[in-house]
DNA sequence: TGCTTTCGTTCTCCCATACTAAACAAATGT
DNA sequence: ACATTTGTTTAGTATGGGAGAACGAAAGCA
């Protein structure tokens, strides 16, 4: 890390940009490959045939594509998450009281990766996608959770990405919204990821850690005013609390 | 295919080898792993360090552990499936209405991979996992909706293996069973993965092709006389069905 | 049908690179 | 403080991955 962009084993490097190829494109052919990553067919048939051999990618009617071997690997890894079995149930209650999206968001190097959603409509973000951790409810409310000294290496070391117009990007900002989420263990966000969404969320914090989040989102036009600073916000910095009880 | 066991490119298959030990550990270290594998320390080292550049293993308190980024390309390939769409609200309510286990399984290769399922408990199975066709009643379901060449090809060339007591690893045995599942679109499989479970299951046929099959399972005790085969079966049958409209 | 084009696979050769081995550094425990 | 274990780094060589072209096969078109 800190290197060059230049890493250690290249050919795990083309091979992953090829399984990332496959899934951006859904399924592609050889020459297809390799003009797009700028390698010879013959090094992409290389990748592809030992990726076929290994399970990760299957030759379907001419089309290379990836099996479902990652899902596998993901949802075993979620399953191992101690803070996912003890969300769970209080997800899904979250979602039924509130009527609207409840997730369980985790932390993971600079971003909150979505580990569980319940309720999603179109919701902008997937589960097992991460978003950066300034630029969300459930980010921040795990950042005010931190030690000052971890905030400020955060913003050092990542910087504060503008997402939307909304989007924090002065550190002293942050560091003074951080303090008065601190207070109340409530996080909001309106619009500072996507215009178009608001978002509560409350952190589990573990031993003086914090693990994960618990968030509750909706469009801007149906979550605001009374029921998205009251309403919605006892929910979910209960069930945040709950699943830390459950945690113990 | 069909070649030794040697990748074209070894590299990326000790890479994979080291993101399935690390899997299968939960996390681990380089001395560790370069024991497991057989591969020197340094050149663990060497793909650890890529993997974390590329974001798929992070580097958490002294070990090294697998990122959710496979949950995602995992989630991700769930979600453009047009069967799993097709499929969720009727998996959901053959759930509730059989208060069993129900699954959704589409083949791969030689195997069917369970892509969804409501109402686990401790089912044998996880989602992402694959199970031979041959054994158990979804994949029995798919391979009855193939031709009988097809049919022959998987049995020469994977051949049945054996899972359990009941598994049918008889060619003949196996091409008469598929007959009669055929008649009535119905497979049974009577403790033939797992011992302590049966299952009821109907494959989704959309062009005459099986893209998929809908399962019901649940413990040997609880599954069985009138309740499997008929109750349950109708069930599975007609949730079967309504998916395959839903796919046109 | 026969021609053209395009794609996937195979082949060969050469240089880059991924690995071994050993030394170094850092952390843990006694 | 010492010993032990682990992670990281450094050379140096042999290997094997990749470019490119040739081959084979399939598809589109007249």
């Amino acid at each position: 890390m800190g290197d060059t962009d230049t890493v250690a084993v290249q050919a795990t490097a083309t091979s992953f940009r090829i399984v990332e190829e496959l899934y951006d494109r859904d399924g592609s052919g050889v020459t297809e490959l390799a003009d797009a990553l700028d390698v010879s067919k013959s090094a992409v048939h290389n990748h592809l045939s030992t990726l076929c051999d290994l399970g990760y990618v299957k030759n379907a009617a001419g089309t290379y594509e990836l099996t479902h071997q990652f899902l596998q690997i993901g949802f075993g890894t979620r399953e191992r998450n101690p803070v996912y079995h003890a969300a769970r149930s209080e997800i899904r209650m979250l979602a039924r009281n509130t009527g609207a999206v409840a997730n369980l968001v985790v932390p993971e190097d600079a971003e909150a990766v979505y580990l569980h959603r319940i309720g999603a409509r179109d919701h902008p973000v997937a589960v097992g996608d991460g978003v950066r951790l300034h630029a969300a409810a459930a980010g921040k409310a795990i950042l005010a959770s931190r030690s000052r000294e971890r905030v400020d290496e955060y913003v050092s070391r990542y910087g504060l990405d503008r997402e939307t117009d909304r989007t924090v990007t002065d550190p002293a900002t942050l560091r003074s919204e951080l303090r008065s989420i601190r207070d109340r263990n409530i996080a909001f966000d309106r619009g500072e990821l996507d215009e178009n969404w608001q978002c509560v969320a409350s952190p589990i914090v573990v031993d003086g850690d914090p693990v994960g989040a618990v968030s509750v989102s909706g469009p801007s036009d149906e979550m605001q005013g009374k029921r998205l600073e009251e309403d919605t916000a006892g929910l979910v910095s209960s069930a945040a609390k709950t699943i830390e009880l459950e945690l113990l």
